[in-house]
DNA sequence: CGATGAAGTTTACTGCGTAAACATTTAGTC
DNA sequence: GACTAAATGTTTACGCAGTAAACTTCATCG
């Protein structure tokens, strides 16, 4: 039997891995992705430049690790955001926690919901980050024929919002003399209401 | 007064500028981002590696100028997309364009509107790359308290169902076996007609 | 106790972005 | 036409990145 040790032994780490994938974790957050190498991860960790490959083939795989840490944190809050009484209700505080998540994690949403970085996460697909919470929900509300076209566009939508939001592309030649544009919450409770309530019955 | 040689001439290129950013959108395109480098759009362009920094501070600056050509090529797209009668069917056809666009140039598309890669693209905020074809359209079939509402609400919509397809995260876990995600076309002019017809006169 | 294999280290190679110093050409002036 | 300055390319060099290969340490099992 093998014990998953957590301690440290001087040479040998003892939990590399984990502390790999927080230590990029923190990187991105807090640096940006263009400050996220397995070279500083494994700075970071306290070990040297090649460690990482015992755990990880490539970077790829590194940073598919890391998104799935988000996977699993986008679908809790979708999840807590769905806990509400009237259904439609429901979908427009899905919209908000979706680019909630992605303002206040925007490396880390690029990194999950960007260009694919690998195949390697498991959740990176449809199937994953809570997209079954988002089109329960709406396939609840609108009939068969247009289910599948409604959960598209609602997707898009929220993810939409959140990419432009994200990126900065929100600001700037909208309303006002210098654009102060609306915060991020806000105007994804405002759109997302406004396609709930143009949605079929 | 000073001629703007097309010739080359050995030693100076005559046209370098030019030929890097040609360069550049190839190798983007052919080849995708990561392919993209300063030193191999020098070799491209048949010049030192050093050669480039006479024309673009740096990398990003190069970025910038090629995503400046995207931003009129889809200018042009979406005013295509709007010589409709119907001005509901016009919204619907530039929503069309703007995914096709997407999805046929998606390194170009990325560049353009993911991350930000320098404030050095004029066109690259709100004011650009067509983004008042679309408002004003947009602006043609809402009250005016809920416009800017609307105008966010339907670019958020066709930029997240461009991204999504872009990124591939349309397939796998959808309807069929293993889901055969519809064309992107299709789904554009679907959703987008779903978000139009719910549009509040 | 000694072998085995997992986990870490060192060394090395290539490509990248960038800075600095140097070389070549073109243009503009006497 | 020769002289000079500015523009344009080139060479050299540095540090950082990803990665491959060979070596080292150590915990475990027989």
């Amino acid at each position: 039997m093998f014990t998953v040790s957590t301690e440290k032994s001087g040479y040998h780490h003892g939990n590399l891995r984990e502390t790999l994938v927080r230590t990029a974790l923190t990187l991105l957050e807090e640096s940006g992705v263009e400050a996220l190498s397995l070279r500083a991860a494994a700075r970071g960790a306290g070990v040297s430049a090649m460690a990482p490959y015992r755990h990880f083939a490539d970077k790829a795989a590194l940073l598919a690790a890391v998104a799935d840490q988000g996977y699993a944190d986008l679908r809790d809050r979708l999840a807590q955001a769905d806990t509400q009484a009237d259904p439609r209700q429901a979908l427009v505080e899905q919209g908000v926690a979706y680019v909630r998540f992605a303002c206040e994690r925007p490396a880390l949403f690029r990194l999950m919901l960007g260009a694919p970085v690998a195949d390697l996460a498991p959740n990176s697909k449809k199937g994953g980050g809570g997209y079954d919470i988002l089109s329960t929900r709406v396939a609840g509300l609108v009939a068969e024929d247009r289910r599948d076209t409604a959960i598209i566009a609602a997707w898009s939508l929220v993810h939409g919002l959140a990419c432009l939001a994200v990126d900065g592309r929100l600001h700037g030649a909208h309303g006002g003399p210098q654009g102060e544009a609306a915060a991020p919450d806000a105007l994804a409770r405002q759109v997302t209401s406004l396609f709930v309530a143009g949605l079929p019955a």
